[in-house]
DNA sequence: GAAGGGAATGATAATCATTATCGTTATCAT
DNA sequence: ATGATAACGATAATGATTATCATTCCCTTC
């Protein structure tokens, strides 16, 4: 049985208390920095186990997995390439569309990822 | 200039004959097989200068990067998280609607990847 | 047809996120 | 108290990818 330790309480309570896209190396940098220190393995256990049970949403971009508060409606991300500002957004339809190509092809979906790459509003304008 | 030198081709013949989605180290052990061995970081190099050339197309897994023929229509992917089957699938309905979700929020899109993950028809027949 | 510059190559070291190891510690039921 | 089980934490190991750097290739120009 997993259990929910005082250091994945932790972890939890910081990343509840935000909107942010934490990797673990963050959330072991803001826990010592909130004097509660969590050792580097355990926050990736931790993380692992949050996500497992429900407590955690995560995506996995190219270098590293960020994980969210779980939360929230199910929303997928908008991801700008020029200052890293994560954007979520829902569209309904694009899931029922998943989950009929998925029945078409036999497919018993346990989840995805849709993450879209681009320059946010801010970026576009500043930079030509 | 980039240029398409000897390795950088042999690469591109390479996954333009199949439809298998190549990770480097496959790649590199092929064309080592077929007696045209390239140096590993090569590899890596001229991977990365087809795709920026649009000759080659990929996707982002966890772990690593995989290489696929540009010369396809654009699909998404559906991962069996048992077997690793990659098997493709196309919505033009899903594609507007990112279009749409991306203008909505000023965002200039570059790119986007969708990945469902989840068990194919076999699997899910084999095993309960 | 030699000389010089830009790009690519290849061997290898370095980086960086993540996972494995392992002795120690906390927790909970008997 | 006694185990049993799960977690912890420090640290080593792993594995994909990138950086380094001396060498080589390919043009273009003289």
């Amino acid at each position: 049985m997993v259990k929910l330790t005082q250091q994945r309480q932790s972890i939890l309570d910081l990343i509840n208390a935000s909107n942010r896209h934490w990797d673990a190396d963050e959330v072991a940098r803001a826990l010592s920095d909130a004097g509660q220190a969590v050792g580097i393995a355990t926050v990736y256990r931790g993380l692992a186990a949050l996500e497992a049970a429900g407590l955690l949403d995560s995506i996995q971009l190219a270098d590293k997995k960020r994980y969210e508060r779980a939360d929230k409606a199910h929303h997928d991300h908008m991801i700008c390439t020029e200052c890293g500002l994560i954007e979520e957004f829902t569209r309904e339809t694009i899931e029922v569309l998943q989950l009929a190509a998925a029945k078409e092809r036999g497919f018993e979906l346990s989840g995805h990822q849709l993450t879209m790459f681009g320059r946010c509003k801010k970026c576009s304008l500043e930079k030509v």
